[in-house]
DNA sequence: TTACTTAGTTTCAATTTGCAACTATATATT
DNA sequence: AATATATAGTTGCAAATTGAAACTAAGTAA
C-alpha cells in the first residue's frame, strides 16, 4: 500500500495597507519549512469539519484569530511535488479583510507583506497568491468583491481607491461612481461626514447588511 | 486513528446535442451506486499520476475513451456527507468538445443526458453538473469558452448558436459578428462553404490553432 | 427566370462611457 | 470677516459602443 495522499486546506487572506495589497503569513511552527513564514494552512480534521470551507474557517482563526465575513474557493493544487512529505492535495480559499480586522486580532506570528516584495515562499504559495491576486484583479471589474477590503464605513473616493489598487489601474470617477450606484450594494450613513483635511468632508457609507458576506455582479462591468 | 479521507476526481463532459446542452454520464461498475450512471471520476493514482489534472485526463480516457482539448478546474467539493463511503474531497473539473468526438469513442457505457432531464444522480453530482453549467453560462459571455463545443470546422451562424444555447439567450447577430472578430480567434478556411438547403451557402472557419486548448476573454464582453 | 431561404453587410438610432468643467463644503489663512 | 485652497460631488456633452432594421449576396428549387 502507497502511503495516504496528504490532505491540506491553505488560506490566502488580503488586505491592504499602505495602498498596496498585502498577504498574511505565518510563522511556520512544525516541519516542512519550521520558522519560514507561509500562508496559514493545515490539515482536515475529519471529526471537527463537515466539509473543507469550515477546515479553513477554523484553520485561519487558529493561526490568526480572524473569522472573515468573506471566505471564497479559490483552486486546488495538486501534485507529487509540490510538498517534501510526498502527494498532496491542498484546496486553498481566499478572504479579503481591512487592515483593522487583522489589527483587532494583533496576532505576533501573523506578517503582513506587499505582494509586489514576497520572496520565495515554502510549497508552492508564491503561485498560490500570485493566482489569487489575478482572480481578484478579474472580479473587481465586474463584481463588488473590492468592498470586502474596505472597513465597517468608507466614503466613495476610498472605495474607488480600494477599487483602483486591486486593478492596478487608475479608474474615471463618473463613471466609478455610476456602476457602484448600479450594483446597489451600499448605502449612505445619513449625516456622517469624514472631515479629513482642510477640504469638502466625503458622505460616509457602509455595505448594506445582505451585501456583508455576498457578492454582487455587473452585466457590464467596471 | 481515524479512516483517511477519500481522494477522487470528476469530470463534467458536456456537448452539444440537438440545440442542447447535455452531459456525458457512466454506468458505475462498482459500489457505491453500482449500475447508477454518474458522472465520469475516480481515485487519483499517486504512481501514475503527478496532479489532479493527470487524474482527470486518464480518468476520462478510461471510462469514455475522449482526450479533450480544453479541461478546465472547476471547483472542489467535499465533505462528510457527499459520499456513503466517509469523508471526500473531490477535485473537480469539467470539458467541452463536439459531438462527434463523443460519437467517434462510440462508448457504449457513456449516456448523453440532456442538462435539463437530469433525474437525481449520485453522490452530489447534480448539484456539481448545475455549477458547471452556471460557470459556462458566466463564461459564455466575455469568453471564447464555447468555441470548444464546436466541431474542428464550422460556420459563423453555427457558432452564434452554440453561444445562445451556452447562455440560454438569443443575440444580435452584427454585435455577435463584431465580438468575435474582437476575439480573433478564429480564421477563415478560404474557398469553403458550408452548402445546406436552397440558401447561400455559410462561410467555413477553424479556431485558430494557438486557441485549440487555451481561453480568450474579452474586456467588455458579449 | 423567378421565388425563396439563409448569409453577410450597411446604416443609423439608442445607449453607455469618459472627460472636462462646474458647483459645493469643509478648514486654513489673512 | 473675507479669501484661499483642497477635496467631494454633479453636470453637460462628446466619443465610443451596442443593437435593430433594412439592405445586398448567393445559393437551390420550381
Amino acid at each position: 500500500m502507497t502511503s495516504p495522499i496528504i490532505q491540506t486546506i491553505d488560506v490566502v487572506l488580503l488586505t491592504i495597507k499602505n495602498d498596496k495589497l498585502h498577504v498574511a503569513l505565518v510563522k511556520r511552527e512544525t516541519p516542512p519549512f519550521q520558522g519560514y513564514d507561509a500562508l496559514p494552512g493545515g490539515y482536515v480534521h475529519e471529526q471537527e469539519d463537515n466539509d473543507c470551507l469550515d477546515s479553513a474557517l477554523r484553520v485561519l482563526k487558529t493561526k490568526t484569530g480572524i473569522r472573515p465575513p468573506y471566505l471564497e474557493q479559490l483552486e486546488t493544487f495538486s501534485g507529487k511535488f509540490r510538498d517534501p512529505r510526498g502527494w498532496s492535495v491542498s484546496v486553498v480559499y481566499f478572504a479579503l479583510v481591512s487592515l483593522d480586522v487583522i489589527e483587532a486580532a494583533n496576532n505576533p506570528q501573523v506578517s503582513l507583506v506587499d505582494i509586489d516584495d514576497l520572496k520565495d515562499l515554502p510549497f508552492d504559495h508564491l503561485n498560490i497568491i500570485k493566482t489569487t491576486v489575478n482572480r481578484i484583479r478579474n472580479k473587481a471589474q465586474y463584481s463588488s468583491l473590492p468592498c470586502f477590503l474596505a472597513g465597517e464605513t468608507f466614503t466613495l473616493p476610498t472605495l474607488q481607491k480600494i477599487y483602483e489598487i486591486c486593478l492596478g489601474d487608475t479608474l474615471n470617477k463618473v463613471s466609478f461612481r455610476r456602476k457602484i450606484a448600479e450594483m446597489d450594494v451600499i448605502e449612505e450613513i445619513a449625516g456622517a461626514l469624514s472631515r479629513q483635511g482642510a477640504s469638502r468632508p466625503a458622505k460616509i457609507y457602509k455595505l448594506k447588511p445582505y451585501y456583508l458576506e455576498k457578492l454582487k455582479t455587473l452585466e457590464s462591468g467596471l
